[in-house]
DNA sequence: TAGTGCATGTAATGCGTTACATGATTTC
DNA sequence: GAAATCATGTAACGCATTACATGCACTA
């Protein structure tokens, strides 16, 4: 099977336990679509991929007359998961148009400029908020999980300091 | 006439001198590529489009016998700039493969997890020598341009020290 | 004279989101 | 009984990359 970038998201997530593509969709926008999206258009199509791969099994579980399918992840799933953790390759994109903003900014008078960087300062102290309050969140987290919040908790915080600082000295 | 991502960049890189396409492309593929990408795909249609709605002025400038078009920015595509800049909608969207493999990593047996925060360390050292790399080339940059990298270079190091604090304490 | 770089452009393809259709259940 | 939420799924669309076609110019 060729592997797409929802692939492991989803083999990821169900390793944690089975979950439906509705479920899977409520978790990817609580917690990766900060660093990995996932839509429903993505989501539904790759999980009957997975299924035909034999990656994950399907299983129809109603809940009372509203139809409902729970994925469990299969020994080859789990399999295939490993393997891509111990991958190497690592795709990485980014998309900032605040960092564009700024890389254009010698076209504005100085004041203008220094606003931009007040302004990515302000955008990231929300984002930080935003972090924490899921951090606040019930709810007892696997490790790793917790520390790639806390990740993005930190990085914010970093990002804002930096601004600060090269505002002072500019 | 509706903007699109490369827009901006488009725009923005012509104001600071006229350019032609594969210019641009080259330009791009050295800076704003590593948070903001373009391809010819896009780079040459949107020059049309941007001609054809007058905020930028295409003339033909072949060099021997080889066709060539080179574009300035108008008076009317810099004051669209300057609204962009001053615009607060920031969109931001990332793909960060190693830490989705980290947020996973409660599968692996904790040695495994770590080994991930120091290959993703090692990842970010590897892209601090590739901005380093382009710092250090000749050519005097805007403040701005190179405020930008200098924030690249200086995030990338702070990611390195992150993962080793974590590294240390787990 | 072969290979590389300059230069433009597009067609095919793939990735991903949005919007919608459908229908059951829960909550107010 | 209206609105929100659960739940599945797809069609249409837009965004972006890749690969290719074309051809000139330089250099080894």
């Amino acid at each position: 099977m060729e592997e797409t970038s929802t692939t492991w998201v989803l083999l990821g997530l169900l390793a944690q336990g089975p979950k439906s593509g509705y479920e899977l969709k409520q978790i990817v926008d609580r917690s990766t679509r900060y660093f990995w999206a996932a839509s429903y258009g993505q989501i539904y199509p790759e999980l009957k991929r997975l299924e035909e791969a034999g990656l994950v099994a399907g299983k129809d579980a109603p809940t009372g007359g509203r139809r409902r399918r729970v994925f469990r992840i299969t020994e080859p799933g789990r399999e295939e998961l490993r393997g891509w953790l111990h991958g190497t390759a690592a795709r990485m994109e980014f998309r900032d148009e605040s960092l564009l903003r700024l890389f254009f900014a010698d076209v504005l008078p100085r004041g203008e400029g220094l606003a931009l960087l007040r302004a990515r300062a302000e955008g990231f102290r929300r984002t930080a908020a935003e972090l924490r309050a899921l951090d606040a969140l019930p709810g007892d987290d696997p490790p790793f999980v917790d520390l790639v919040l806390q990740y993005g908790i930190d990085w914010c915080g970093w990002v804002v300091e930096w601004c600060e600082r090269q505002e002072a000295r500019l």
